[in-house]
DNA sequence: CGGCATTTGTACGGTTTGGTACAGTTTTTA
DNA sequence: TAAAAACTGTACCAAACCGTACAAATGCCG
């Protein structure tokens, strides 16, 4: 496809897309962006093309953790289709871009007829499980060198670009760790030739060998959507 | 009730609950089973009533961390009607008990309808997933006390009585910590009046206590189920 | 150009946890 | 009843990470 698209609506059969499309409104997000604030209420669903979004929890004193990211393979704002309205946590676009959105009411209906629609969201929703629970394993068993390759290698699955704009602070609260952490992490991954990095902007630079550094958690979640995902995609 | 039962069960309108009924067995697991192993086929979908699941990521090297647990306000085999078949973790019995099962055949015909039975699960699994993210957090950002407790209270959630039989070794397994650390953090726990334990049995003795000493991922957790299955169970 | 805000680098002490080793106690088994 | 196994307690050093402080480098803007 020349048109960058989200890969979820993509696997649509023809007769679903045309009933969607009409309802899908092109969106543009930039860094930064919040898309819902924890237990607030939303009127669309996003499907991104081109920006990505993370999940994150945000502790009652200020600091924060990432539970999970988002791109064009997937939809934020699950808690619309699984019942729940809303979601303990707090979405932000982690890369600017865009998006499409479709408003809840269209949603709920297609859902509701519980066709290939429903069925790729709900897969979709287990490999964003599978994301998360191997966050939390990483988070407690895994060093933060580790922990960044991880997040690295799954933000640039999610880009077209080696360039991601992002300082060292936010991708200190995306891990919930010091910002002086990610200084010496990204320090060495830099001495080791895996990346560049230069006043918010990193570049991957052997992602073999970062995906080498990381712990296995990584592929665990990228053979998941593999595995649930990889023949609709 | 006078009788246990599950109680995502128990919230079906009569005309379900007749119609599943007698495709309900009900089967006793007993501490340390392994009701299915990371990317295992089921045929049953489980229903506890009495007993209490863990759900485990097995590391290669061995080691291992809970990142849910299931009593009788859910249901073991989300994956099941997610669409995944499998998922890349292990549900183990943590405390020993009874509960129904369901072929999956069955289950998929019941959540093919799209009523009542559908939106139960579906609600269910995004409480899970909340629970999976703040254990995310939690390993992130708390100690090892904190987690503890948050642990036992959610044990304690799915349990009738004060006294769960669980080694220290066990818990260190769950927790994805040591089994030193489980002793000095349950010594402290025991110095302060909140728990009681010997040789593999440990007493709540003040509830409370234990709530306030935990950090506030089990109150969010708490918050998430009374708030998605509250008025159902 | 000069001042200011942003971003990154470095350092140091303190806390938590891991790795390892071993002892003491209770329960089970032969 | 003796031996073995299971469970818990304690200790010590090392590694990882946090809190804090401050310096240096870069880019922006008046």
């Amino acid at each position: 496809m020349s048109k960058p698209r989200n890969r979820l609506l993509g696997a649509l059969p023809e007769e679903i897309h045309e009933r969607l499309e009409p309802h899908l409104d092109d969106v543009s997000l930039s860094l930064g962006q919040v898309i819902y604030e924890s237990g607030e209420r939303l009127e669309h669903i996003y499907f991104p093309t081109t920006c990505i979004v993370s999940l994150l929890y945000m502790m009652e004193n200020g600091t924060s953790a990432e539970i999970g990211v988002v791109g064009n393979e997937g939809v934020v704002g699950i808690a619309l289709f699984m019942g729940g309205e809303t979601t303990p946590n707090r979405a932000v676009v982690q890369s600017g871009g865009h998006s499409l959105r479709m408003r809840i009411s269209v949603l709920k209906e297609e859902f509701r007829r519980g066709g290939r629609f429903q069925q790729l969201l709900l897969r979709y929703t287990q490999a964003l499980i599978t994301q998360m629970s191997q966050t939390a394993v990483c988070n407690r068993l895994h060093t933060v060198d580790q922990q960044l390759c991880r997040w690295l290698l799954l933000s640039h699955d999610r880009l077209d670009s080696n360039e991601l704009t992002m300082t060292q602070e936010l991708i200190a609260n995306m891990l919930g760790v010091r910002r002086e952490g990610v200084t010496v992490a990204a320090g060495r991954l830099q001495e080791a030739g895996l990346i560049q990095y230069h006043r918010g902007r990193i570049t991957i630079v052997d992602r073999a060998g970062l995906e080498g550094r990381a712990c296995e958690c990584y592929q665990v979640v990228r053979n998941e959507f593999e595995r649930l995902l990889g023949n609709a995609v």
